[in-house]
DNA sequence: TAAGCATATTAGCATATGCTTATGAAGATT
DNA sequence: AATCTTCATAAGCATATGCTAATATGCTTA
């Protein structure tokens, strides 16, 4: 299972800052200059929280002028959190290390540990 | 805005090990050590990772025997994600720094920005 | 072509994170 | 009671993160 995917929006949104910076752009777009003003920051904090935002696919972003505006991409969030919560109800997962289906595993601690110690000294 | 609560939950699911330790106990309840042979980690590395979990308030725990069982809890996760959802679409959002709303902006850069800039002189 | 503005990138630093080993505490088992 | 087992906590360390200041890039316009 891929998960790097969650793994970066998820740490992407965990900063403050960079959450205060989606959830403003999700309103209306905005360029460096005016996030640098709003929130208290350096130009190139603002810059690269905004990378790192890119970088997990969660803002779109459009020249005009002199300016660059992001905005954030609902659609995209919306989707991946669905995609999320489908992995969430999904009926069984892989224990790669172990080489077994979670639902192969016995309810009894004793036992289930046992299979996995084996299966992790071959 | 009070957003301390998705910042906890976010970067709670932001590493590899406790993505993974939240999808599996979606499943169903597991203890630590099950967790620390299904993963290759310590016994603290787990306990560590499961207080994270817990204080973001993503999973349940039940005392059985000689044995915690841990869950992840699927309601509060959807409950939040959903709130989530509710502050992107919000309509207006209120820039604290700046004491205005965002709808207080204008589009153009050379003016907003000029207007916050006073602002924070203030 | 030069100057100015918006944004990106780099280097450097302080703090946060995530593991390990060692140890502790509480309940179960002998 | 003594020992095991399970889990939690603490200390220590290496790496990651997130900022600032300095600098570069690239576009716009005089």
């Amino acid at each position: 299972m891929d998960s790097k995917k969650f793994e970066k929006i998820f740490s992407a949104l965990s900063s403050p800052l960079r959450l205060q910076i989606t959830l403003l752009m999700a309103k209306r777009p905005l360029c460096v200059c005016e996030l640098e003003n709003i929130f208290d920051v350096s130009q190139p904090a603002i810059s690269q929280n905004l990378k790192i935002l890119k970088e997990a696919n969660l803002i779109d972003e459009r020249k005009e002028k002199q300016w660059t505006f992001f905005s954030t991409n609902k659609e995209i969030l919306h989707s991946v959190f669905s995609e999320f919560f489908e992995l969430l109800e999904k009926e069984d997962t892989f224990i790669e290390i172990a080489g077994l289906k979670i639902s192969d595993l016995p309810y009894d601690p004793k036992k289930s540990c046992e299979i996995l110690r084996k299966k992790k000294k071959l």
